[in-house]
RNA sequence: GGCUGGAUGGCAGAGUGGUUAUGCAGCGGCCUGCAAAGCCGUGUACACCGGUUCGACUCCGGUUCCAGCCUCCA
């Protein structure tokens, strides 16, 4: 499969240096509040990746962290007078609620900073020991001219960074461009006691350790939104190659930027759109549609009617499922599964997932499932159809509940509905027309729309 | 100012040096008691100006506009 690496700004063959295990780390959430479609975007992304994976290499250890030390959660335990336990505790389990509305798997590994404080201070030592850190006025900091491939990853020159530094340059930096991998806490702020006094780590420093010891010193694949090219990810680059003296990473990925209504997603704006609340306007799947509408490294922009777009657009696949919902289908193993996987959407899927082609394909297999008449085409057809869903992680869920499961804005009683499905059955085996459809007029109103076929009368949700 | 990446039909959004992306919405038709679903058909789309080429939306140069990063940020 080929990715594109930032790094190298190409899009290269992907092959893990240990092909037995595929190593991946993506930055996850800082839980101080909800999450908003732009932290939804990387989860459904490398969800999407990690699911590929799989199918295509013999294991895969996916980590994403929870940051769960932070001067935000500090802040906003502060405010409400709880410990930051509480808080992060509290949008954790938000954070999980809310990815497991989006279909996103959960991870083979999901790190705490809290809980990796011994191994910042080893990588901080380790780094202090080589000369690439020192420590100053109970800070550490990382010394960006003892890395001379600093920059490298952003595409930066160290030289001009420092020079365009417009920020006040603390006194105990050596250099403007350094940043803290330790930092002092007060008596009122949470914090750990040290070699170097009792502090807390800077934001970069737990990435590093975190993924080296779940993942090893170098690994395969790190994934992340775009802004963190810089500083964090050149930071943390910079971290690890010098406290491990090997390569970091091999496959940097960054997803693009989530715009709403061609404007960035800002608190200050007060257009930032918060996942529970998009999840009253829609169902979780069709958020997850939107997300794999465009390709993963273009920026993507959400607007009023993207969500009602993306409900018709699986109303259509899930009614060619729907319409072979008597067509069994043997229970197949991984392996056979993936031989169902059509060339042209594994073709799409492996060049640096394009999700939008790889859709264009399944759109194309439930056009064929619409008009085949042969059984055998049927199975094959269906089964084709899951298995590329299984890769996305749309379409796993029974046609009949798509179409009829109840949501928050609908409060609708099944068996009343075909009590009255009945009836106007009834009416029509005698013609009687007006009464069958006033009947339909009736379920109208309740928000029921009814499909008469050759089998029978179905019915779905008007959403 | 420096560095990135964009600009495609009403909307969303791929892709390619010469052939229909796809989906949503619209329009016409088939089917249907009527609908719905489905099927068939349908639309001067590729920011602007130059250049390369037999031929450019696709390559090159420039212009305009948009977004991101430049130590809070997915």
């Amino acid at each position: 499969m080929f990715l594109y690496d930032t790094e190298s700004k190409t899009k290269r063959e992907f092959q893990p240096s240990n092909p037995e295990n595929v190593t991946m780390y993506v930055c996850g959430p800082t839980v101080y509040s909800y999450a908003h479609i732009g932290n939804a975007r990387p989860a459904v992304v490398f969800d999407i990746l990690a699911r590929v994976l799989r199918t295509q290499f013999k294991g895969v250890t996916y980590a994403r962290n929870i940051t769960d030390i932070d001067d935000n959660i500090n802040a906003a335990a502060a405010k409400a007078g709880v410990g930051i336990d509480v808080i992060s505790e509290r949008f954790t389990q938000a954070y999980h609620a809310d990815l497991e509305a989006l279909g996103v798997l959960p991870t083979d590994v999901e790190p705490k900073v809290t809980d990796h404080i011994d191994e910042i201070h080893q990588m901080i030592e380790s780094l202090i020991v080589q000369g690439y850190a020192y420590a100053a006025k109970g800070h550490v900091l990382f010394s960006v001219e003892s890395y001379k491939d600093y920059g490298a990853l952003s595409k930066r020159d160290p030289e001009e960074l420092l020079a365009g530094a417009r920020v006040d340059v603390a006194a105990y930096k050596r250099s403007a461009g350094d940043f803290v991998l330790w930092k002092p806490s007060g008596e009122d702020q949470p914090g750990w006691d040290s070699p170097w006094g009792r502090g807390r780590p800077g934001w970069h420093i737990e990435c590093s350790a975190m993924s080296a010891k779940h993942l090893g010193e170098t690994i395969d694949i790190h994934g992340g939104g775009h802004d963190l090219v810089f500083p964090h990810h050149e930071n943390e680059r910079a971290q690890s190659a010098c406290a491990h003296g090997v390569q970091y990473v091999r496959f940097w990925l960054h997803n693009g930027f989530v715009n709403v209504n061609h404007e960035k997603m800002s608190k200050s704006i007060g257009n930032v759109l918060l996942v529970k609340d998009l999840l009253k306007q829609a169902r979780g799947e069709a958020i997850r549609y939107v997300l794999m509408a465009a390709h993963y490294r273009a920026p993507l922009d959400w607007s009023d009617d993207v969500l009602q777009q993306a409900e018709s657009s699986l109303d259509r696949l899930y009614g060619a499922l729907r319409q072979l919902g008597n067509v069994e289908i043997k229970r197949t193993t991984d392996a056979e599964r993936d031989a169902l996987i059509p060339a042209g959407f594994k073709n799409a899927m492996l060049d640096d997932l394009n999700t939008p082609m790889a859709l264009a394909e399944l759109f194309s297999l439930s056009k064929q499932a619409n008009t085949a008449t042969d059984i055998e085409h049927k199975r094959s057809l269906k089964a084709s159809m899951l298995a590329c869903g299984s890769w996305l992680g749309i379409l796993q869920q029974d046609p009949e509940h798509w179409f009829q499961g109840v949501t928050h804005a609908n409060d609708v009683d099944a068996s009343k509905i075909e009590q009255m499905i009945e009836s106007r059955n009834t009416a029509k085996a005698s013609k009687d027309w007006s009464v069958a459809d006033r009947i339909r007029g009736e379920l109208t109103a309740m928000g029921v729309v009814l499909e008469d076929s050759a089998q029978g009368t179905k019915w779905k949700l008007d959403r």
